[in-house]
DNA sequence: TTCAATTTGTTCGTATGTATC
DNA sequence: GGATACATACGAACAAATTGA
């Protein structure tokens, strides 16, 4: 005999429950009964029932019987799956409304979401990766931490991707990694806000961006690649960098901009929190937007239209419906073998709204 | 003897591997030479054995030995523990700041969030609870669905309150449930939300509040004991109910409600969002806020000050803090047997901006 | 309420099979 | 191959919990 008798029981009476031969909560013959039955011994048919209640099949009552349980059929039948999310940030700005689109199309097709944040902080995303594969998650939609500064969680990358784990990047991505992304189109987005300054008669124009992200830097080409089409110079000055750790110091950057020998007539932002900042800045130098200065920002987030008497013009930015294809590639990924894992790209267009104006006498603002 | 003998040789043996007597991945003793040492049957021994295979703490190889496993330490130095937190809505409104208030405290101490949203659906609400309980999550953060309404997952609620995972409502709890919650004080909330109406001379004052949950009723309740209290009479047409499904019927009701033959001098709202929608409705109307009308909000959220020249009268929401008292309550009764699990309430106070007026002749609106 | 039958739980003893070293 | 160690299997007895008469 190749098996041994008391597995060869056990998968019996598997069969028998799955079979509904025993039904759900039903009472089983007792272990006398059953060594009859098989004519073995009480301890064989102990060995065959405890391997059955170990695996869920079946649970037993001191002194009442062995009953067959309900809790197998549950698991076996609902496995649910769980994307992981990691973001920089959770619950400012645009994030709310990519979670929101996320969350809607996961729970659409009965998914789950694990949420966690980074706070741009390399630590926390590493903390937040090591959560994410314990917990086994089927998928992964990450927001890169500093992307564009070489990534000390790299092997957690790695890691991910050799077991095959969908792995979505949004927003940006690693040079170093070959991995899929949904991001905007920041090269665009960047020549776009140029060249709207440009079009409007602007000659110097200055641009704040974020340097410790692929984001920023792409953004950045952007406007140097519109300056340079335009045959306009770059100027040194006309750049302000910033990262997460000192962007408290980007009002007293501003300041120096604006103040300076050489200030410029528009500002490229690199979103609307950093939009709003240098309007407040600005109006506090006693200047006025977009009469002194012009602003172009990127994210077109609530912060576009709550500023008292200005609403800026900005590139669009999806937010729930970026979220809702993140979770699509991410389900499409899961359930779809053939499925292509091709990146996503949203093409960037501007918004134009009244904190640009135009330099040039004889035209006027586009409305 | 009280315990089986098998049982005090599973814990001798376990002890020994605690305390590095047998350290790890060296072999203990045979089956056979245990037998001896504890002067049992070898059957006894291979339960004890067996169940500490079970547990992790040894793993055997036929033929060879048993040996101390170290997959037990890795797992209880690393089982990362999840909470999951259910609410209504996710990105909307005061929602990301209370979830960012869990999300924060919650990552600083290693554990993980399980996110979802209920849209104030009771089958979503339902699906949601399966998901949670399936995920085998170690805490809820629920807010109820339609807590004033009888709950079809009372069973859910009484499956998890009998597998003691620990269970924290937010913002209200179901009267049928006696479970721990954190939330404002609403009655109170509704009672100096209308004594601040009557102080400021107001008679007629009318309340617009939320049928299915218990907010609502809470806050209504305060509304009617604190016109009772000025010996003032409760009348049927100021009270406007809503719900979740007819909310797109509230601009109407309002409209009615100004425009019939007994108009009140000041609203009540059951949150900003209803404030906002009933300052529209109001101006449509020809009337001034809070000249003709004052409105007197709840929940502080940033609504509260977007409305182009009205600011709202509101009571306060911690927001936030209520998130992360909420995780600190479950992360306490995780962690800390002795945690005396008692519900927190927010006390309610009310800030006042320029959406209320007096209308005593002497008096003038405090601000 | 008590008691006896039934059923599972614990423990002993013994023998043989099979993998490892 | 032989010694050792775990795996399977049989038989027996008593303890403890449940159930129903």
């Amino acid at each position: 005999m190749n098996q041994p008798k008391y597995l060869a029981i056990k998968d019996d009476i598997k069969n028998k429950i799955i079979s509904n031969v025993y039904p759900l909560d039903s009472k089983i013959p007792s272990e006398m009964d059953l060594r009859d039955e098989y004519s073995v011994s009480r301890h064989t048919i102990r060995q065959a029932i405890s391997e059955l209640v170990k695996d869920g099949y079946l649970y037993k009552i001191h002194g009442s019987g062995t009953y067959v349980s309900d809790r197998h059929s549950k698991k076996a039948s609902k496995k649910m799956k769980t994307i992981g999310v990691v973001t920089t940030y959770l619950s400012d700005y645009i994030f709310p409304s990519i979670i929101r689109g996320i969350e809607k199309e996961l729970s659409k097709h009965q998914y789950s979401l694990m949420l966690a944040s980074t706070q741009n902080n390399v630590e926390s995303e590493r903390e937040n990766l090591e959560k994410m594969l314990e917990h086994e998650v089927d998928g992964l939609i990450i927001e890169p931490t500093k992307s564009n500064l070489l990534n000390p969680n790299l092997n957690y990358y790695l890691d991910i991707l050799e077991e095959e784990i969908p792995l979505l990047m949004l927003h940006a991505s690693y040079d170093e990694l070959d991995t899929p992304f949904i991001t905007m189109d920041d090269e665009g987005a960047g020549r776009i806000a140029t060249n709207h300054l440009i079009e409007l008669g602007h000659e110097k124009i200055a641009i704040i961006t974020k340097s410790d992200d692929s984001q920023g830097k792409n953004r950045l080409k952007g406007y140097i690649d519109a300056l340079h089409t335009a045959g306009m110079s770059y100027e040194n000055d006309h750049v302000i960098f910033f990262d997460t750790e000192d962007r408290h110091e980007i009002p007293k950057k501003i300041n120096n901009l604006v103040d300076s020998d050489n200030p410029p007539t528009g500002i490229i932002c690199y979103n609307d929190q950093i939009a709003i900042s240098t309007i407040q800045q600005i109006q506090c130098l006693g200047l006025k937007i977009p009469d002194d200065i012009s602003i172009v920002s990127h994210d077109d987030s609530f912060l576009s239209t709550s500023f008292p008497g200005v609403n800026l013009t900005t590139i669009e930015h999806p937010q729930e419906e970026m979220g809702k294809q993140a979770a699509q590639w991410i389900i499409n990924s899961i359930e779809n073998p053939e499925f292509d894992r091709k990146p996503i790209v949203f093409p960037s267009e501007l918004i134009i709204r009244n904190s640009t104006k135009s330099l040039n006498p004889t035209e006027k603002v586009v409305e």
